[in-house]
DNA sequence: AGGTGCATTCCGAATACCGGAAGGCTAATA
DNA sequence: TATTAGCCTTCCGGTATTCGGAATGCACCT
């Protein structure tokens, strides 16, 4: 199983799985680690990064290494996670971690995963694991459960069918986890304790669109503190429920 | 002349012209505006574009329309201007902000364009314009005047080559417009009057990076404000000078 | 009912892509 | 200095992939 890839791939395909060899842990590659990373030939790979590096999709820096583009950077500000989503909620979030201090974020699906769009928090704030734009699973954490509890169906399956364990409180059983769910949906709210990470407790609530909570979650609003604060995170709820339907009526109206 | 487009182009190529018509005026756009606007006959387009959302690199809309989709998000983040530059200047131009209150940006050489990489500004300043993203002038704005000033002669010369008029007092006249470099490249730093838009001044200074002034400018930092503001917009340049200066040795360190 | 604009499927022909093989380069080893 | 082990690069013949015109089906005007 697991993609057989090389053949049977476009080359749209290919030349996309070259840029997905780039991540927050590699964001420079030289052509033989981008050609092991995609599981291309690594003339493929050549021939592939020295098109994108004449348009700007990849750019090359002095010791030979290959990096993203202004290019990609430029057409990336364009999603819609990003000019629709972040740049409405982000003075909203800063209201809540004024009240808070605690981290907070908002994130969306993104395939089985949970899509981090931005994320406030001082600067010595818990775990390096959710800058924007990182992706985490959804049954693990306070915005993840929620974006799952008021999902579609096939998505929770999905989901549920392989649970993996990050830490000994992570939930990873199914039935569990659903019946949790229902609880989540009929509450509103979401909370995590050291589920993805030692030492950090969530809580999340959903972001309606259009429709309002007739409607769809579109996305999700959490914050995230260290579990040996003193100050239950619960205290923060109403905040982040009032923060929410602000914002989901903000949402609703520029189009989402 | 002007790219006979179609034939000659790797598919690469093409897809990353369909991507590219993309732009902040279009962020969704249909297969007809995409095939229009990208030169590609609409067949080709439309095969493109399936590959694409296949792979998650563009989304569509319940109208049909299509839109950048979050992978290209997310790799954009990954690129140099994002990660590096934007993420350590921005506290820096946060210090800034404060004290002039007026818009603060910072921007990059991008081909003959300037690339505004972040700006700050209060909810009611000024044009749209200059955005995170969008791609100004070198010849009309302070900051591309620095980084032409203090840039290759390669770049310069190209430059100078065609200098498109914005207002009457922008300078399109390539011997005028040499010799201020020089004094920009003499005094370290570089003002504008209304050069890009009516009633908008700037004022703006350069960013080293390895091997501080002896090494290359990596960036530009600049202020832009109301032109018949009573304060004289050059009382922040000592301001710009420190900030520069502080910011350059930390880009330095991060491997500037 | 005819016209315009858009999205989609089909398919034969052409060509742009594939990737093995071979060579050149710079370190580290012996 | 010879030898190995990386990496990057160029070459090239064969074929799988992409190309795009033509035709169809919408939905919405006039």
């Amino acid at each position: 199983m697991a993609d057989q890839h090389a053949t049977n791939r476009s080359v749209t395909a290919r030349a996309l799985a070259v840029l997905e060899t780039f991540d927050m842990k590699h964001r420079r590659q030289s052509l033989a680690a981008i050609a092991r990373r995609s599981n291309l030939p690594l003339t493929t790979v050549h021939r592939l990064v020295h098109e994108l590096e004449k348009n700007d999709a990849l750019a090359r820096g002095s010791d030979g290494d290959y990096e993203i583009g202004s290019k990609m950077w430029r057409i990336g500000l364009l999603a819609s996670v990003h000019a629709d989503l972040r740049e409405v909620a982000l003075p909203y979030m800063e209201d809540v971690y004024e009240l808070s201090n605690d981290a907070v974020q908002i994130a969306v699906v993104d395939g089985l995963r949970c899509l981090v769009v931005e994320r406030i928090a001082g600067s010595r704030t818990m775990s390096v694991m959710s800058k924007p734009g990182s992706r985490l699973p959804l049954h693990a954490t306070g915005v993840g459960k929620v974006l799952m509890a008021f999902g579609p169906p096939e998505l929770q399956d999905a989901v549920l069918n392989s649970l993996d364990r990050y830490t000994d409180t992570t939930i990873t059983d199914a039935t569990k986890l659903r019946s949790q769910l229902l609880t989540i949906k009929a509450h509103g709210f979401a909370k995590t304790n050291e589920e993805l990470a030692a030492g950090a407790t969530s809580i999340a609530v959903p972001l309606w669109g259009k429709g309002g909570k007739g409607g769809k979650v579109i996305a999700a609003l959490g914050i995230v503190a260290p579990s040996d604060d003193v100050r239950d995170i619960s205290r923060m709820l109403p905040v982040l429920q009032v923060t929410a339907s602000a914002l989901s009526k903000k949402l609703a109206e520029s189009g989402y």
